[in-house]
RNA sequence: GGCCCGGUCGCCUAGCGGUCUAGGGCGCUUCCCUUUCAAGGAAGAGGUCAGGGGUUCGAAUCCCCUCCGGGCUACCA
């Protein structure tokens, strides 16, 4: 059992391939399959510097990992496809002797004009073999001197078909197919060929991608049997669509793993989220770690239809990890979302105060600022209940203050009872005097709870901040 | 245009001929809990199973047609 993710380095690892990434670790893990990671570069101008180290970064914080690749090794190495050119043009070659390819000199200038002329008939765009007919000596020869590629020649009839895993039974008349190029002008190889060759040379026992591929099974197949090659058995998965229905895309937001890791994202909830598009467990249950998807993931249960992003639901499941996290792994995770200053034994003690306030691990910051900063600006006019005035906000903070000023320890149980009753006192709403006191000490409406948010400020912070209130009610309108 | 692949609540989905008066989750609404906000609990709105024909005693489930959406149609992957 041998599997591969074969990505392309274009550009940072895009989450609709950790699916399937995901689908194909599942798939070989279940079976102690081996996983190879294959570098699909064959594009010169479309690699992006970096993107490899993108894949590397990705995938790793995802949990997922492989045994052959780049940097791994293995038997098969090199795993990056413009590192193994000769093998693809010693195939390409094999090919054009066999009678299954030909040389062709066309350039891409005639190539453009004869879509153009197509187009303009409302004729199918596909090439019109000019060259296939060239006798094999004189091709050969110019093939020395010529720029050239090779073409696939593709059968007039026939049908070409496979048993696809997700999708069943899925055929293609021969006569649909181009002759697709395989081996370009600069003597790469096209993804047709690479893909054919190395799936083969690299003993992949199943080609799971993702759905965008099946056009392009039939010339596969054409070439797996011009070599004598046995076709494995392949899976092509729905798309990860955007909002819009179309390929998920930039244009719908971040796309790359790494811009999830910055917005503060867990990889459980990451995986589980994407698990979930395009397979169901068919039970009701739908939080997975990837130790239960390894259980229960089955290649049977996946979907045909594509599925779109949802973002709330994402943030739904995020939220769900969080929550689970243990508050010493959650103050972990925090750590660069935190800046560095930021006192650690502070963090650690109202963590688990914000621990299910979070929906991302980034939202954090915000609400614990207050405890860190003296900087808590804010209008004076939010101190003041909607019922009350400055007068009575005034004098319910001082009394707040001498009330909060006694309690020793100043711990949370001790603070409840006491503001309780001084609201009764005052004859306010515990809710607008605790708004009143949250707004002093935190600048804030909405935060952790007052009690344990006092607690962990402190006595004296806390009653320092509740006087600049006093001050800035007594201050008049701002 | 051609070739493929799809089409169940706004979204992710269960469903594989009768148990479906179509189930769950997200989101939304209301209520409860409650020191704010969350979290949690409860209830609810939301689906002519794309439409139309068949097949069958019986269809979301099988077949055909239509419509709609998507992918591919490059010396990109």
């Amino acid at each position: 059992m041998r599997v591969r993710f074969a990505p392309s380095p274009t550009g940072a690892l895009h989450i609709g391939s950790v699916r399937t990434i995901l689908y194909n670790y599942l798939f070989a893990r279940q079976r102690e399959g081996t996983l190879i990671l294959r570098v699909e570069d064959t594009d010169q101008d479309r690699l992006v510097a970096g993107a490899i180290d993108s894949i590397y970064d990705g995938l790793h914080w995802l949990g997922i990992t492989w045994h052959e690749g780049p940097q791994e090794g293995g038997p098969h190495a090199p795993y990056v496809q413009s590192e193994r050119l000769p093998l693809y043009q010693k195939h390409a070659q094999e090919l054009v002797d066999k009678g299954a390819a030909y040389y062709c000199f066309c350039s891409k200038e005639r190539l453009a004009v004869l879509r153009a002329e197509q187009e303009a008939r409302h004729e199918i765009t596909r090439y019109d073999r000019h060259c296939r007919n060239i006798p094999a000596a004189e091709a050969a020869e110019r093939a020395k001197v010529e720029s050239h590629v090779i073409r696939q020649k593709v059968p007039d009839e026939g049908t070409l078909a496979i048993e696809d895993l997700v999708h069943g039974r899925i055929e293609w008349q021969a006569n649909t197919i181009e002759d697709q190029v395989l081996l370009k002008s600069d003597g790469f190889p096209t993804y047709h060929l690479a893909v054919v060759v190395d799936d083969h040379v690299m003993e992949i026992s199943h080609i799971m991608r993702g759905e965008e591929w099946v056009a392009s099974v039939p010339k596969h197949l054409l070439i797996y049997s011009a070599f004598g090659w046995d076709a494995p058995p392949m899976a092509h998965f729905p798309s990860v669509l955007g909002p819009d229905g179309k390929k998920l895309s930039k244009r719908h937001g971040s796309t790359a793993v790494s811009q999830f890791r910055e917005d503060g994202y867990l990889p459980e909830a990451l995986i589980n989220y994407l698990a979930l598009i395009g397979w169901s467990p068919g039970t009701e249950e739908e939080i997975f770690s990837m130790d239960d998807l390894m259980r229960v993931w089955k290649i049977e249960q996946v979907q045909s239809a594509g599925g779109k992003w949802d973002k709330d639901r994402l943030d739904y499941f995020n939220g769900v990890w969080i929550r689970k996290l243990s508050v010493d792994e959650l103050v972990r995770r925090l750590e660069p979302f935190v800046p560095a200053e930021w006192d650690r034994e502070v963090l650690k003690r109202i963590v688990p105060h914000i621990q299910e306030r979070m929906k991302t691990l980034k939202d954090a910051a915000e609400q614990i600022r207050f405890l860190f900063t003296d900087d808590i600006g804010y209008e004076s006019n939010l101190l003041i209940p909607k019922k009350s005035d400055r007068i009575s906000t005034a004098e319910a903070l001082a009394r707040s203050r001498a009330v909060l000023g006694g309690i020793e320890p100043f711990t949370a149980d001790l603070i409840r009872p006491m503001l309780e009753t001084l609201a009764e006192q005052v004859g306010w709403s515990r809710k607008d005097l605790n708004g009143a006191i949250r707004m002093a000490i935190t600048g804030r409406q909405v935060g952790p709870p007052l009690y344990e948010s006092l607690e962990v400020l402190g006595k004296e912070k806390s009653l320092r901040r509740i006087e600049m209130a006093q001050e800035l009610l007594a201050g008049g309108r701002d």
